[in-house]
DNA sequence: CGCTTCACG
DNA sequence: ACGTACGTGAAGCGA
C-alpha cells in the first residue's frame, strides 16, 4: 500500500488546487465517481495518485525523487504526531500566573495614563485613543484606519510612553492567550503530552508547517520564553532533550547555489559571514561593533529575501538611500549572487517555475505580470524559494535518514520535532553520545558539495536548556 | 470570516 | 504615485 496521494502529486508538479477537489478531479478528468464510503475513498485516492504520478511517467526525474522522498516521509511524520512531546503542564500554568499578573498590572497603568477604560486588544480602539483622543501623528494608513503597529508604536514611544506600555502588554498577552492557554487547552490531560499536525502540503517552498497546536513558533529568548520553552521536557529523567539546528543554513545554500566564491570562501575559512559583510559595508579595518554587525547581519538576510532599500531602511532604522548603499555594496563584494538571482528571474521567465537544488518546483506565474508590483513580489518569491526549498529539501532527507537510522538499532530515542532547521529529539543518557554523533554526521552529510553545512547540537533537561 | 497583529525560522 | 523581505499559524476583535 503505498502512501502517495494525490495532494502530494499536485503539490509537487502544480502551482496551483493544492487543495485539490479529489472527486470533481476523478469525475472531469476520468469518468470516475469515486466511493461514498470514507474508507474506500481514501484507497481510491491512494491508488489513482499512485497510478497518475508513477505509472503515466509525464513527470520529471527529479520530481519523482522528491515525491519519492515525501511518500517515504509520510509515516515518520505521523509517527512524530503519534509521539507528541511532553509538557510540564503544572509549571507552564505558573509561569502563566505570573504573565497575568504582569499584563494586569500593565492594562492599568495604561488606563491610568490615558484616563479611561478601553479594550487594548482592539487595535481599533487603540487607534481612537492614540490618534483622535491623544492627537497623535499617523503613519501608515490600512483599510481600517491607521496601523497601531510595532513598528507604528515604538516611533509613537519616542514621545509618548503610553505606546511603550501598549507594546509591553501586547507582548504578555501574546504570551499569555497563545502559549499557555493556547498550550494547556491542547495537552492530553491522560500521557500530558502535546501532539501536533504537521501539513506536509501546505507550504509554497517545501516546508513543513505546523498546527493544532502550531509547535514551530514557539517563542525563544530569554525571560518568559525561555520559561515556556523549558516546560518542553522528556517525561522521565532517564532522557535528556538533544537539539540539533542546521548553522546558518540558508546564507551556506546561498553560496553554494550561487558559486559566489567570496561567500564561498568565507564559509570555508570559518569566518563569521555577519563580521565578514560587516567589514565590506563599513571598511577593513573598521571596529565591528554587536551595532554594525546587527545591520550587516540584516543585510545578509534580506538578500535572501530580496529586499529593498525601502524594506531594509525599516528594518535597521535609517535612510532608504543608506540602506540602498547597503544592499549595492553587498551585491558588489559577492558578485556571484547578482549573476545567480539574474539566472533564477531568467529560468522563471523562460519556464514559469523556479526549483531547488533537488528539482522540488514553484510555479511562479507572477514573474510575467504586466503589473510591476505583482512582478516585483513574484520575483522576490522566485529568488526566495530556491534557498528556503532547499534548505526544506535538506531537512527533509535528513530525517528519513535519521528516521531510517533509528529504526535499525532498536533505540529508546525517538525524533520529536522539526522546526526548519532544527529537530528536537529525546534522548536516552546511555544513548546520548552515540546519537549526538550520528545525527550530526547524517545532518551534516545530506548536502554535496565543498561547502560543508554545520550542524549545532545542544543537549539538556528540556527544550530550553537544550538550545546552548 | 476578514482584518490586524505577532510568534517562529 | 504606490508599495516595499520570504515562508508559516493563531488569537482577538467586530461585523
Ligand atoms: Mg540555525
Amino acid at each position: 500500500m503505498s502512501f502517495l496521494d494525490i495532494r502530494h502529486y499536485k503539490y509537487l508538479t502544480s502551482s496551483i488546487d493544492r487543495n485539490l477537489d479529489f472527486s470533481a478531479f476523478m469525475d472531469f478528468e476520468h469518468h470516475y465517481q469515486v466511493s461514498e464510503n470514507k474508507h474506500e475513498y481514501s484507497i481510491e485516492r491512494s491508488y489513482f495518485s499512485y497510478k497518475e504520478s508513477l505509472v503515466e511517467n509525464t513527470v520529471d526525474s527529479s520530481i519523482q525523487s522528491i515525491m519519492d522522498m515525501e511518500s517515504k516521509l509520510i509515516p515518520i511524520f505521523a509517527q512524530m504526531e503519534r509521539t507528541g512531546v511532553y509538557v510540564d503542564e503544572k509549571k507552564l500554568r505558573d509561569i502563566g500566573e505570573d504573565i497575568a499578573r504582569e499584563s494586569k498590572n500593565k492594562e492599568l497603568e495604561i488606563y491610568d495614563l490615558v484616563g479611561e477604560r478601553f479594550n487594548i486588544n482592539s487595535a481599533k480602539q487603540v487607534q481612537v485613543i492614540l490618534f483622535e483622543k491623544l492627537g497623535i501623528p499617523v503613519s501608515k494608513k490600512i483599510k481600517t484606519g491607521y496601523t497601531v503597529d510595532n513598528e507604528a508604536l515604538s516611533l509613537i514611544g519616542q514621545k509618548y510612553e503610553i505606546a511603550n506600555i501598549i507594546l509591553q502588554y501586547r507582548t504578555l498577552e501574546k504570551l499569555r492567550s497563545t502559549y499557555i492557554d493556547g498550550l494547556l487547552r491542547v495537552i492530553n490531560p491522560h500521557t500530558k503530552r502535546i501532539h501536533t499536525t504537521y501539513n506536509q502540503l501546505g507550504a509554497s517552498t517545501g516546508r513543513l508547517s505546523s498546527e493544532s497546536p502550531n509547535l514551530q513558533n514557539i517563542p525563544s529568548g530569554s525571560g518568559y520564553p525561555a520559561r515556556i520553552k523549558s516546560c518542553f521536557c522528556p517525561e522521565s529523567s532517564e532522557f535528556s532533550f538533544l537539539v540539533a539546528d542546521y548553522s546558518q543554513v540558508e546564507l551556506r545554500i546561498l553560496a553554494s547555489l550561487s558559486g559566489d566564491t567570496s561567500l564561498i570562501e568565507t564559509f570555508v575559512r570559518g569566518e563569521d559571514i555577519h563580521t565578514r559583510t560587516a567589514r565590506f559595508l563599513f571598511g577593513e579595518d573598521a571596529t565591528i561593533t554587536s551595532e554594525l554587525r546587527r545591520i550587516a547581519k540584516s543585510v545578509n538576510f534580506g538578500v535572501i529575501y530580496g529586499i529593498t532599500g525601502f524594506g531594509l531602511s525599516k528594518v535597521i532604522n535609517t535612510s532608504p538611500a543608506e540602506a540602498t548603499k547597503y544592499i549595492d555594496t553587498f551585491y558588489a563584494m559577492y558578485p556571484g549572487v547578482r549573476a545567480y538571482y539574474q539566472s533564477i528571474l531568467d529560468g522563471a521567465n523562460k519556464n514559469g517555475y523556479v526549483e531547488t537544488f533537488y528539482g522540488r518546483r514553484r510555479y511562479i506565474p507572477g514573474v510575467r505580470d504586466s503589473n510591476k508590483m505583482i512582478r516585483a513580489g513574484a520575483e522576490r518569491e522566485a529568488i526566495n524559494m530556491p534557498i528556503q526549498g532547499t534548505a526544506a529539501d535538506i531537512i527533509k532527507l535528513a530525517m528519513l535518514r535519521i528516521s531510517n537510522f533509528l529504526k535499525e538499532g532498536t533505540y529508546k530515542s525517538r525524533m520529536l520535532l522539526q522546526v526548519h532547521d532544527e529537530l528536537v529529539f529525546e534522548v536516552h543518557e546511555s544513548e546520548k553520545d552515540m546519537m549526538e554523533k550520528q545525527i550530526r554526521s547524517i545532518m551534516e552529510g545530506v548536502f554535496p558539495g565543498p561547502l560543508k553545512l554545520l550542524v549545532d547540537i545542544h543537549t539538556g533537561a528540556n527544550w530550553s536548556e537544550a538550545k546552548g
